[in-house]
DNA sequence: CCATCTGCAAATTAAC
DNA sequence: GTTAATTTGCAGATGG
């Protein structure tokens, strides 16, 4: 196994430069895509306040939406938290 | 009353519902889609650190290739001034 | 009044410097602060830890106290907007 | 069985909520300090913004005053070599 | 237009 | 050493 394959990614070869080129093209590409869809959004929320609705309310119920589930995930987390330091406080193994 | 039809979803309260119904479908989808091109970007980065590049000047390029290069020129101008001015800036060539 | 005492920073004076070096002086004095500060509380963390606590649970009991009095006001804000929305829909005034 | 007395909260839950008790408070006081601190910076940074200094590059500046030169030049120099493998970097002197 | 605030992305740091 | 969590910096939006 040569240097070339195993890790050394520039310097030693144009292989690494072009497996570089071909990582940014990607990131880049997938880059654009996310700033088209944000654009796609902005405008969504434009329509939206054409229309007559009122955007900050908009953002923040699809924030709201977003949370939700999250929040009872965080919440049963939190419990189990709980459970696990008052089976600590009660004699439990030796808090780690 | 032309109020009610040509603009408003006020007065109409059920298809103004509808209506918000569809924007916020349409923007949590997109918001969807955005979530899953940056788990792509992240997916990246790790393959390339797989293959020994490193993740944080690869972030650094990109953010490099994004700015317009004028842009680019007048922030290290600046921030040489100030290091200048704080009397760094001795003459290590390397600049980045 | 001239150029010097109205705004321009540097290139002009050494005053400017000398203020340049003020403001980084203080802030990264405060910064040293803010790191020992942060270093007590890791001592505190492990002191706790060799006395058998569990350090996660208790940085999430204190990060949990930190939160609870700005959920309520979070709740609030939520119920407000909501009954802002509501009476959007009900026919008052256009969404802006 | 020494393991109550000399180690552990354990046991004896009065006691060991008496010092997670003190922990915590020890360990808030310490934070609403840190964060009082960083309010301190921020003030500073805004008065050198009010006399005309660009808050984001003194930010760089603060940045790259924390960070040992040899570090800095080894960054310097690896994004240097990624831009050179990607055909960027044709000569343009200013490069920070 | 400036300042403040929220939400998002990145970097640093801690836990495993 | 790698994932996860806290913290920090940045950008866009909002209100004065």
């Amino acid at each position: 196994m040569t240097d070339t394959q195993s890790k050394a990614p520039i310097g030693s070869s144009t292989i690494a430069a072009d497996n570089l080129h071909g990582y940014i093209q990607r990131i880049e590409k997938l880059e654009e895509e996310k700033a088209a869809i944000s654009e796609d959004i902005k405008e969504i929320y434009l329509e939206a306040k054409g229309n007559g609705f009122d955007v900050k309310i908009m953002r923040k119920v699809v924030a709201l939406r977003k949370k939700e589930p999250g929040e009872r995930q965080e919440e049963d987390a939190m419990t189990d938290l709980y459970l696990h330091a008052l089976g600590m406080l009660l004699g439990q193994g030796g808090g780690k």
